[in-house]
DNA sequence: GAATAGTGTGCAGGATATTGAACACACGAA
DNA sequence: TTCGTGTGTTCAATATCCTGCACACTATTC
């Protein structure tokens, strides 16, 4: 009947900090990968026209939706959505990782395995830990992650919150801007091999 | 050329595993604070009904109100969608996964240590060659490099032109855009872990 | 120039997310 | 009993998400 509620003042579309925070993050994504909002959609299952929408901002994308984007990038939801760099703004360079070619101490040895002055993106190492010991990292850049096989012993991996055990011949993945650690968790020597890389 | 596309097929309302699981969650937390869904509205900014579609999984939520539900509960959105075992951060490969054997010939066994679905443009390999075995390539996408370190026996690679005998512990990188080949140079088996980076 | 293919954007429309109010039920206190 | 209060659910109405199509624009090729 009557329409009693006109003081509905027209809400512009969307302007909520997440939708503003992902319409960044994705245009950032999809120009780093080089796709089009058209192989994007392709890959997601979601239209060109909410990708452009979401991408000014002018849509408010369901659960449904972002999570699609985020496994067609072939990340997690809260990696989509949540600023990584964002809340430690302070960049943390290691300066002893760059400059050691070799970086011992009692519970760990660390071998360069490829040359440190070429392509900044990557670095590969073998890492040595003794009964015991352990290799703690402060967050890398945002975006680096690790990659890592477990050659000998048993070792246990926490990135972030997450841990997991590995024997020999198990490799895992995992995110390096965050607080991570390698822990021997057996007995005797632990070695590991260790793929770095830097986007 | 012309799609008749009438079969739109009625979907039902909500079923995505987004939502499926986002509903066992929310109950689980609201009940763990002992929280009523008025509470839970009041302290999101959410209504009460749709606080309850949410838990009995008939509506899919926007961005905008999984994060005012995440911020209610004082967690980030990640934390509330993600299971935290089920989506670890850390995605590990198991020794015995044969899933991953990426060719195996009666010369040559190469073993994908990172995960296939990730990124393209990194990957990892453990590369085991029998005596007198050999791995030859053609050239790769222009840009790609090879990084090689030997675990055990002696390897000759070749890459272009040029060639270089490796012992134990001993590296390598090179381009990987041109012809190449890691051989067996030595007696009984030979391990080497290999990186590939296209660029 | 015309044709083709690629880019991102602007619609109309059906589907649905979201809300406030009405509803049904259980519990305890008058 | 009859309130009063709290629980969670259902309903009508609105806002908006989401898609398919058409449009404008830029290159590139014929």
């Amino acid at each position: 009947m009557s329409k009693p509620v006109p003081a509905k003042p027209k809400q512009a579309p969307a302007a909520d900090p997440v939708s503003s925070h992902l319409c960044r993050r994705l245009k950032q994504l999809r120009a780093e990968r080089g796709w089009s909002l058209d192989a994007l959609a392709k890959a997601s299952g979601v239209s060109r026209s909410m990708l452009s929408q979401i991408e000014r901002a002018k849509a408010n994308p369901t659960l449904a939706v972002a999570f699609r984007i985020a496994r067609a990038f072939g990340m997690t939801l809260g990696a989509l959505v949540e600023t990584p760099g964002a809340t430690s703004a302070v960049e943390v360079i290691r300066a002893d990782d760059h400059a050691y070619h070799y970086r011992s101490d009692k519970n760990c040895r660390i071998r360069t395995l490829s040359p440190l002055n070429l392509e900044k993106d990557v670095e590969f190492y073998e890492v040595r830990l003794v009964e015991g010991g352990e290799l703690r990292s402060s967050p890398h850049f945002e975006g680096t992650r690790e990659f890592l096989t477990v050659q000998k012993g048993r070792v246990r991996v926490e990135s972030a919150s997450d841990a997991e055990e590995l024997s020999p011949g198990d490799s895992a993945t995992y995110r390096a801007d965050v607080p991570h650690a390698i822990v021997n968790a057996g007995k005797g020597e632990a070695v590991v091999f260790l793929v770095d890389i830097y986007r």
